[in-house]
DNA sequence: GAAGATACGGAGCTATGGTTCCGGTTGTCA
DNA sequence: TGACAACCGGAACCATAGCTCCGTATCTTC
C-alpha cells in the first residue's frame, strides 16, 4: 500500500494520509460491493469527500490501476522469496500457492482485476519484471526435471487467472487450494 | 437456442421469430461489447424495438438467464454424449474439452456468465441434472482407476470456471487447450 | 503568526442505460 | 374479409454513478 508515483514533490501531510485511506477504502469497498464499488461509497468509507478522491486519482480507472499495481508488487516480492528456496519444485509450488493465497486474501483487488483491460496483466508482468523472475523460477525447475518442459512463464498468468476467477466468481464453497493442487500436479514433469 | 419456457400457450408466429432473433442478437452483442451489451443495441441488432425485447424478457437479467440456461443445456447434452464413450478416461477428458470448446465458441454467453449471481451455476447444475451426470462420469473413471479419487463433480465447475475465465478475461494469445491439458494431467490418477 | 499555496467537501451537473407506455400494426380465426 | 386480440416500435422517463467546480479549511514557510 505504498505510493510509487514517479513525481517526487512531497505531498502535504494530510494529502498523503488521505491517499492511503482512499486506497484502503477502495480495496474494502470493492470487497463488499463485488467489484461495483462507487466512488461516493469509497469516499465515505475513507472519510473524505468525493472531490478528494478525484484529486488523488483523476479517474476511477486510475484508482483501480493503482490497486492492481500494488498487487503486482506483491507478486514480484513473492517471486524473489521463491528464488531463495533451495528445492526447485518447492520453490515453484510455493510461489503459486502464495500468489493464490494473496488473491484470496484481497478480494477487493481481485474483483477489480477482471474489469481491467485484458492487456493490463501482461503489461505489468513485463514492466515489473515479474515475467523474467517467473521465467527463472520455471527454468530452474525444468533444468532439474521437475516441471514439465512445455510450461512457460506466460502460462502462469493463464492458470493463475483461472484460479483467481474461480475463487471470485464461483461458488464460495469451492476450495481454491484444491484447484491449485490439481494444477500443480498437472504441471509437474510427468514420469516417462 | 430453443424456448424452454414452461407455459404452453403457443406464441404467435412473429413473436416466436422475434424471440429467437433477440436471443441470437443478445449473444452476438455480448461478444462485441465484452459483456456490457445494451438493451437498445440488442434490439437494433435483432431488428426489433426495445419494447419487443422487454415483452419477451421482462428484464435484462431474464434475458441473460435464458442465455445461460441454453448454455447449460449444451453441457447436459455433452455429458450424455460422453457417457456413450467406452473408455472411461477418454469419456471424461472429451467432456471437459468439449465444454471448454463450447465456452470458447460462444464468448457472448461466456461474458455474461461472470456477471450472473455466483449461485446461478451451482443451481443450474442441480436443476438440469448436470451434476448427477458429471457424478456418473467421474465415478466411472474413478472405478476404473484413471481419475484421481479426491475429485468430485462439484470440482468440475471450479476448474471449468477457471478455464473459461482465463480465455475470457486474459490475454487473447493464451491457449485454453493447453490450460485444459494441464488440468487433465493433474486430474488423472497419479501412479503410486 | 500571517500569507499563500495546497488540499478539502459535497452539492449538483451530465451522460448513460435500463425500463415504461401507448398509439399503431399485424397475425389469427370465424 | 372483418374484427379482435396479440404484438410491435421507439420516444421519453428516471435512477444511477462518474465527475466537476468553487468556496472554505488546512498546512507550510518565512
Amino acid at each position: 500500500m505504498s505510493s510509487p508515483s514517479t513525481d517526487a514533490r512531497p505531498l502535504r501531510a494530510d494529502a498523503r494520509r488521505n491517499r492511503e485511506r482512499i486506497l484502503a477504502a477502495a480495496q474494502a469497498e470493492f470487497v463488499v460491493s463485488g467489484g461495483d464499488a462507487q466512488m461516493d461509497a469509497i469516499a465515505v468509507r475513507a472519510g473524505v469527500g468525493v472531490g478528494t478522491v478525484y484529486r488523488h486519482f483523476p479517474t476511477k480507472d486510475a484508482l483501480v490501476a493503482q490497486l492492481i499495481r500494488v498487487r503486482f508488487e506483491g507478486f514480484v516480492a513473492a517471486a524473489h522469496r521463491a528464488l531463495e528456496v533451495d528445492d526447485p519444485w518447492e520453490a515453484f509450488a510455493s510461489f503459486m500457492r502464495e500468489n493464490a493465497a494473496a488473491c484470496a486474501a484481497d478480494a477487493g483487488t481481485q474483483h477489480v482485476f477482471f474489469q481491467a483491460d485484458p492487456s493490463t496483466a501482461p503489461r505489468l508482468a513485463l514492466e515489473t519484471g515479474l515475467l523474467e523472475l517467473s521465467d527463472r523460477l520455471i527454468g530452474r525447475g525444468q533444468a532439474a526435471g521437475v516441471i514439465r518442459p512445455d510450461f512457460h512463464a506466460e502460462d502462469i498468468g493463464m492458470v493463475m487467472c483461472g484460479v483467481a476467477s474461480a475463487m471470485h466468481f464461483g461458488n464460495p464453497q469451492w476450495d481454491w487450494r484444491r484447484h491449485v493442487g490439481f494444477l500443480l500436479d498437472g504441471l509437474r514433469a510427468q514420469p516417462v
